[in-house]
DNA sequence: TCCTCACTTCAACAAGTGTTGAAATATGGC
DNA sequence: GCCATATTTCAACACTTGTTGAAGTGAGGA
């Protein structure tokens, strides 16, 4: 292995672009971006990034399935403590949203900053009509699909249309939350911090289990 | 006044362009549009745009504040509606998210096609980092702050921290829903339908206010 | 009719865009 | 050292971008 091979075998170079292109889609979206400055704050010439990953848009991808396979690995485990923690009951819904949520608040997602832009691109993605609502499927879906059986385990013979809308205000809220807009900020005029995720956390965890239990069948 | 005005005393083509420049930064965000899309779908030349409105950005912000005094004006009302219906009681927690959502749902809100794609701009703008922040807090939060005062009087001595927190919830998940992405659609596998906005009404709100009801002091 | 003014178009600039093919360099196996 | 391969740079093309100044149009008032 090279001396300018990272842990996973690819150059650091493509990992540099890779780490540039993140920070720069977070916080212009896919558009506002030119891959002139990616290569600027790599420090890499402008057609490396074409060699490594094709075309912009490839490049794009490339930038979100990264994280994505990792935080994906960290959700099902969390998700699958819950529900051996809980056997033979089914878990708390507060479980599985705890689930959902603490792989953003553990581990090298707090000490390495591309996870804070991955979250913001997240957010814009999600947020994206039409295609963005693709790129999540393709990349999440199989997840949020246990994590919804899980939910549908907690809560007995809830509504399936309530479900997923429950799911939906859920994404909505999280993406929002951990895309650090500075909104709550302003608004709150500074009592409330975006970049406080721990923080955030209990408040949104009560919110959103809350808003779960309310469809709960009686 | 001259045939080429409508009501408000404004040129059609000016309104034309603000139309084409609703839906195309709606579809596409800011930097995914150019001037000269939006010009052809407005039926107008490029330069038109420029000179009634300016820069680019202003357009933009031109789109934005068009609606918004429109909609926070509904708001008002409602909010005020819910308020003296309950006097000399507080009004509820569903009560006040029914008046912050219901406008969205009625009238012209409904029949005219250009507040989906303003619903779609909304979600964009929310979820944008650093600028969303401060034109979301420029056009909406004198009347934000109203509505999380009546919330403050529904739900007693509440934790100000917990009360800012749940809003954010609440307007991520509002922003996410109104804005029509399509990926409900895809994740339900067609069960739920993300343009059937009055079918996530109940449900919307039932998560939300539960949310709400949950940082209730005992 | 002529003038004024708001509105609209035309033509063009200067800068920036993604993408590419060929050349240059480095790397690892023999 | 030599060769095949992977990586990186260079230079350039063809195209789109926002913006502008000058010219054109039409309606209403004097």
């Amino acid at each position: 292995m090279s001396l300018a091979m990272p842990d996973d075998g690819k150059p650091v170079r493509r990992t540099a672009i890779l780490d540039a292109a993140e920070a720069q889609f977070a916080q212009h979206g896919y558009d506002g971006v030119n891959l002139r400055a990616i290569a600027r704050d790599a420090g890499v010439d402008v057609a490396l990034a074409n060699y490594h990953f094709g075309k912009k848009r490839d490049l794009f991808d490339a930038v979100l399935m990264r994280r994505a396979e990792v935080l994906n690995a960290w959700r099902l485990k969390a998700l699958e403590d819950a529900l051996s923690e809980a056997r033979p009951n089914p878990p708390s819904v507060e479980a599985i949203v705890r689930a959902y949520l603490r792989p953003l608040l553990t581990g090298s997602h707090v000490t390495e900053p591309g996870w804070k832009h991955y979250y913001a691109l997240i957010a814009y993605v999600n947020n994206s009509p039409d295609w963005g609502g693709k790129l999540m499927t393709q990349f999440f879906d199989p997840l949020i699909i246990q994590f919804i059986d899980a939910l549908r385990l907690s809560l007995g013979d809830v509504d399936e249309k309530a479900l997923y809308w429950s799911y939906h205000c859920f994404s909505g809220a999280l993406t929002l939350t951990f895309a650090e807009t500075g909104r709550i900020d302003l608004l709150s005029k500074g009592l409330c911090r975006s970049d406080d995720l721990a923080g955030a956390y209990e408040h949104v965890v009560r919110f959103i289990t809350a808003g779960f239990e309310s469809i709960r069948p009686a």
